[in-house]
DNA sequence: TCTGAAAGGATTTCACT
DNA sequence: AGTGAAATCCTTTCAGA
């Protein structure tokens, strides 16, 4: 925000936040949907001020934005693995690059070996991963594609229950 | 979520979303509080099916919540270590037990030398820190504590510019 | 499953404290 | 910096297509 986008930040001019603010940090934080109407009540206020506190901490940058958490998965999307071999000519890094301005390739593995490459996809349906993988092979580049659906993941430390 | 909160996932029922749902999704991705008079008008629809449709993606899950995103350092909090000598009778693993009780206390390392320990804290004013050093040290397990203030940091890949 | 309208709330503004 | 009321706007529900 200062210094360049280099992640690296100043101490800033103290923004003077009461228990107040912080009470409605607290409580935004956990459902950032939450009515300013039920806010009031929570800090014993009425809306008007609630509102214009919550102006204040976005304009001075204490609130940085609003997201709403979307689990992919249960949007019924799907997780694929595509298998490449490469034809004779092609370099790996070529096609890495091309596999990037595609959006629904997550990561793209080089292999040591057979296959080539390994590439993930999220895709919405079947249908789309047909398209997706029928763009790769259109590039060219590829003698043979094999294509594997996930079923069942795990990552250590994605645990975000309620 | 199914299996116990050990983070694996097994493909869910395909929840059918079509091309509105993924819209709205979007949209409410970069902006949790957008009204929803505003996303029906960028889906071209009006707004009460839209509302029906959020409260659907929230009851099949695909919509986890909604989170505010705080700036803790812009919230004018600061950042402090203090640096801990023990007394001679006490084990370093014994006071990391205690200094993870107090909720300010955001990383403790323990150091081969001179200081014994080394604690992250996060407060609001130097007050705030005053009670958080004083508090330490009526454990009783400390010889000595100085007190440092960071007046900036930085950390790889943390720049999440808009 | 949408539109359009109506009812019920929520948000914001403003005069006053 | 907060209250209470007024005006505006938003959300949700319901009848009809």
């Amino acid at each position: 925000m200062a210094q360049a986008g280099d992640g690296s930040r100043a101490t800033p001019r103290a923004a003077r936040l009461d228990d107040v603010d912080r009470r409605l940090l607290d409580l935004l934080r956990r459902d950032a949907r939450a009515p300013v109407s039920e806010l009031a009540r929570a800090v014993n206020l009425s809306p008007g001020p609630v509102s214009r506190r919550i102006d204040r901490l976005e304009r001075i940058g204490v609130i940085k934005g609003y997201v709403t958490v979307v689990d992919d998965r249960a949007a019924g999307d799907l997780d694929a693995f595509t298998e490449i071999r490469l034809t004779g000519d092609t370099e790996t890094g070529e096609l890495e690059q091309l596999l990037r301005g595609i959006e629904e390739v997550q990561n793209v593995f080089t292999i040591a070996g057979d296959p080539d490459v390994l590439v993930r996809l999220r895709v919405h349906d079947v249908d789309h991963l047909q398209r997706v993988v029928n763009r790769i092979r259109r590039t060219g580049r590829t003698t043979h594609t094999k294509t594997l659906i996930v079923m069942r993941d795990w990552a250590r430390g994605e645990d975000l229950d309620d």
